[in-house]
DNA sequence: GTTGTACCGAACAGATTGTTCGATTACCCT
DNA sequence: AGGGTAATCGAACAATCTGTTCGGTACAAC
């Protein structure tokens, strides 16, 4: 798209989408004011919002180039078997850039309502799946794990549900929601 | 814990709580203002600060009570066979509270950052999907949510993985993710 | 009824937002 | 190399929000 001819600008967006995201590795989004943003990025007032309307629309701006990082880390699968989200490149990409990505997806984040929630769905599968554990049944991922990925994937699942305006009768979505459990 | 013995008290924070939810519904978390709050709840000013120290206080005090009642709605599970998360119960409280719970958990949400990566990650995944129903091969579950799905649980993965420290090699945490994805 | 205590509302300083404007400065192009 | 163009700076602005303090009022508990 957009190619930025002059450096004053390109100075300026590089900077200002570094100190937000150093400052993002620091404080809660939320928290964040633009002027902070400014201050580290020594960037004038006038100059952030001759760019940006807002806050948000700077943090946009920015997750766009990194969401096109990931994409470029994901393997194709457009062939007609394997997983259907080759996953080993943007692992290996979050494990190099894992200060940027544990302040961005980490559950220190934001979202202290999701993860209220995720939290208690976790403590209730970890309580069962020990439960198991003890009566001899066995799995080939830890337990702290697979409680965690469980509570993720309802409030992901729940989640899609909401959005799309509940199209499913709750026991519907029970039904699809243990397929994809068993067999995504 | 503590039962509240005023009776104004209680209707100060019955009101608070209400304000609060109500206000979520209409638009993000991190917009609303204690003014915007006390306003709506018609509690003053002073009011608000003797009970609570911030917004984010009376937000966690509120999910307390919200998760308390989730879990009362999700089956126990302490039998030894059937899912670990019995889901039925808890997705019928959120489609009879679809209001409250779309204004909580839907993508509208406050998490921008998550969001944009959830949604390209889904994009990825459709178009992998199409591709090979246009080859023959047919799942049970409509595209669009399998799609969902796989994006919303590599983000739940991620996310925990990051967390948790990076105790796995991304090849490791890869074969860890594909695992949980089969079989949860 | 008496006593206590929760509420109200106004006022406060400090911070943040988003805008405007003139003065500099740096850049791009020829 | 130089001139026109465009980006930046920085100060100032009103408006809003925060978190605190205070005296006065009204309600609850006993």
């Amino acid at each position: 798209m957009s190619e930025i001819q002059d450096r004053r600008v390109r100075r300026t967006l590089r900077s200002l989408d570094r100190a937000l995201f150093e400052l993002i590795r620091t404080k809660r989004y939320d928290k964040i004011t633009v002027q902070d943003i400014i201050d580290r990025a020594d960037v004038g007032r006038s100059t952030f919002y001759a760019h940006f309307e807002t806050k948000d629309d700077l943090l946009l701006s920015s997750m766009n180039k990194l969401t096109e990082d990931i994409d470029r880390h994901l393997a194709d699968a457009s062939g007609l078997s394997g997983p259907v989200l080759p996953v080993l490149g943007l692992f290996r990409h979050v494990a190099d850039q894992r200060h940027l990505f544990g302040a961005l997806f980490g559950t220190s984040g934001i979202d202290l309502v999701t993860n209220a929630a995720r939290a208690m769905l976790a403590r209730r599968a970890l309580a069962t799946i020990r439960a198991r554990e003890v009566a001899g049944q066995t799995h080939e991922v830890a337990a702290e794990v697979r409680a965690e990925f469980l509570a993720g994937s309802v409030m992901a699942f729940v989640g899609w549900w909401i959005d799309a305006g509940l199209p499913l009768t709750p026991d519907e979505a029970t039904r699809t929601y243990e397929r994809l459990v068993e067999s995504a």
